[in-house]
DNA sequence: ATTATCTATAGATCTATAGATAATGC
DNA sequence: ATTATCTATAGATCTATAGATAATGC
C-alpha cells in the first residue's frame, strides 16, 4: 500500500501541495504537468507519483487542503461565523493572490465535464450556502433590512464573493476588492456604519 | 494569405467557431483539442487550420463570435441597456447552458498565467463596467435607493452575474438563477415591485 | 521491512508544417 | 488562380507502469 505514509511523509506530501497549488495557479489544473509540481519540490515526476498514484489523487490532496487550511484552523463546519468574519475572509483573500487563483481557475475548470473537482464545488456550494443562511439568519432574524429572507440572500453572498475575485483577478493593482464587498454589505444592511 | 475567405469560407468558419464553443464547454480551452472541434464539423484537424491558423486564432473566432452575437444583433456599445434588460440576459443565460458553460470556463482559465483569453476579460470588464455605471445612473442618478452611487453599484452587478452562474451550473435543476437576480435587484431597489 | 527515489519506457495525445490533390470562381 | 481538404509526419508533451537502488525504522 504505497498511500500509507509516516510524519515525515505527511511533511513532503503538504509540500508537494502547495507546489501544486502554485503551478495550478500559472496553469490551471488540466494544464498543469505532474513534472512541473515535481520540480518544484526537487523531485522527478515519477518520485512524486510515489506520493500521490494519480494525477487526480493530487488534486484531491489540494481540495483537502484547503479544507483544513481555508478557516485558520477553526473548526468550520460546527462554529458559524457572523458577516463580519466573511468580510475579514475577503479582506484576507486580497493577500492572497496565489490561493485565490488557484481556487478560482479551479471553480473555472469544474464546470466542464468529468472535471474531477466538480462535485467538491458542488458539496461546497450546499455546504456554505447554508451555513451562510445560518449566520444571516442569527445577525438579522428571519427579514434582513433590505426585506431578503437569509435563504435568498445567502446565495447572493457567495456569488458577491466568487465574481469580485474574477474582477480583481484581472486588475489587482486598480480594482479595491476588499471595498466593492462592503459596498455589498451596506446593500444588506443600509444602516450599517461600516 | 490563407486567413482571406469569402462568403463561403465564412459561413464555414462560423460552423467551425459553433462546434469549438460546443467543445469548450465539454473540456475547456487548454483541454479542447483541435481534432475534436474538427470531428464535429467533419473535417481533419488539419482541414480546420486552413481556417484557423492556430487554435489561438479559433479562440479568437469565439471571443469575436460572442461580442457579435451576445447582444442580439443591437448595437451593443452605443445603446445603453436598462437593468429590466440586464435582468432579461439572466433569464436568457438560464436557457442558454452550452454558451454560459463556455465563458464560465473561459473566465476560470483566464486567470492562469498567459492564458489568450486573459486581455479579452480584462477589456470586457471594464466596457461593461463603463455600461452598467452608465445604466444605473440612467435609472437612478447619482445615489442608488441603497445609497451606493452608480460606480459602487456596478462591479457588484457584475460579480453577480458571474458569480450566480457558478453556483446554477453546478446545481441547474435546483438552482433558480433568475430568481437569485431578482432577490438581488431588490436589494438595488427594496421599493421596486419586480 | 518499509519508505523514498530514480532510470527506462510504453502508449497516448496534441499542435503545427509540408506538400499533394480536388473543387470552385473568374 | 484560388480555395478547400487530405495524407504524412516532426517534435513536444504527458500520465502512468515496471523495476532497480538507496535510505530509514524497528
Amino acid at each position: 500500500m504505497p498511500t500509507q505514509h509516516g510524519a515525515r511523509g505527511q511533511a513532503r506530501r503538504e509540500e508537494i501541495v502547495r507546489a501544486a497549488i502554485e503551478v495550478i495557479a500559472e496553469r490551471g489544473y488540466r494544464g498543469a504537468s505532474l513534472a512541473a509540481v515535481a520540480e518544484k519540490v526537487g523531485l522527478t515526476q515519477q518520485g512524486l507519483l510515489h506520493y500521490f498514484p494519480s494525477k487526480e489523487d493530487l488534486l484531491i490532496g489540494v481540495l483537502q487542503f484547503r479544507e483544513q487550511t481555508d478557516s485558520g484552523g477553526r473548526d468550520t463546519i460546527s462554529q458559524p461565523m457572523t458577516m463580519a468574519d466573511t468580510a475579514a475572509v475577503v479582506e484576507a483573500n486580497a493577500n492572497r493572490v496565489a490561493i485565490v487563483r488557484t481556487f478560482s481557475a479551479l471553480l473555472g475548470e469544474s464546470v466542464t465535464e468529468e472535471h474531477p473537482a466538480a462535485e467538491y464545488f458542488r458539496n461546497r456550494y450546499r455546504l456554505v450556502r447554508e451555513r451562510l443562511t445560518a449566520t444571516l439568519r442569527q445577525e438579522w432574524g428571519d427579514r434582513l433590512p433590505s426585506g431578503l429572507t437569509p435563504e435568498e440572500a445567502a446565495p447572493l453572498v457567495i456569488a458577491i464573493m466568487d465574481g469580485l475575485q474574477y474582477q480583481w483577478l484581472h486588475e489587482p493593482d486598480t480594482f479595491d476588492m476588499p471595498a466593492a464587498f462592503r459596498a455589498f454589505m451596506r446593500l444588506l444592511d443600509p444602516k450599517a456604519a461600516s
